[in-house]
DNA sequence: CGACCGATCGTCT
DNA sequence: GACGATCGGTCGA
């Protein structure tokens, strides 16, 4: 089990790290307890060329500063007011690469995820979805700007490896407004995963 | 199944 | 004042 450090996520080319990233597992810790999942779908969202970016074109919020700081930075923002979304900040500081984490397969402290999710449809939709994932593992607006390489959240790698026949790429999920970017295929999930958005294919 | 709808509120214009 | 990088529910075929 080790814990990936700045300089993975140091990386330029995010779509390198949203591969590598698939089969890496979240951790969180709080007040001692410990939740984890494995990534088994995310989408990558390309900086300021992207139109589908927070940061298309450059732009600067008070809600999207956090996009440029530096690699490891956990970028978290509320959507349609309930659900935190959770990101990671890839490449050097001032470049706003993110990668939105979509679903993770529930690992470590399931009794506790379970605790905070509340009553379910079924088992999957544990930590399926974005929204649904953060609160899984117990993430919140309160870690936005949080680095990723301390304790309280941070990614590993126990050795787990995919086959790039298992690796399935799509366009994002309700970026429709985005225009023609909505259509890049930079959505990244675990081909026939449970645990993964969206009807299976 | 698929289509649609309401909840809910911070952010941006 | 309008609008989401969502979710869970209902309704009809």
């Amino acid at each position: 089990m080790k814990k990936l450090t700045k300089d993975f996520f140091l990386q330029e080319n995010i779509f390198e790290i949203s591969k590598e990233l698939l089969g890496k597992i979240i951790v969180t810790k709080f007040d001692d307890i410990i939740t984890s999942g494995r990534i088994v779908e995310l989408e990558a969202y390309n900086g300021i060329v992207d139109g589908a970016s927070h940061a298309y074109k450059g732009k600067r919020t008070m809600r999207n500063e956090v996009m440029y700081a530096e690699a490891g930075t956990a970028y978290v923002y509320i959507c349609y007011g309930i659900h935190h979304l959770f990101n990671i900040i890839t490449n050097k500081k001032d470049t706003p690469h993110a990668i939105l984490i979509r679903s993770v397969e529930p690992m470590d402290g399931k009794k506790e995820m379970m605790k905070r999710r509340g009553v379910l449809k079924d088992e999957y939709s544990l930590t399926k979805g974005p929204g649904s994932l953060s609160k899984a593992l117990g993430i919140s607006i309160a870690h936005n700007g949080l680095l990723l390489t301390g304790k309280n959240i941070f990614i590993a790698d126990d050795g787990f490896s995919i086959s790039e026949n298992k690796i399935a790429t799509s366009p994002r999920i309700g970026v429709e407004s985005a225009g023609k970017d909505a259509l890049l295929p930079y959505r990244y999930y675990i081909r026939g995963n449970k645990y993964v958005s969206g009807k299976p294919k």
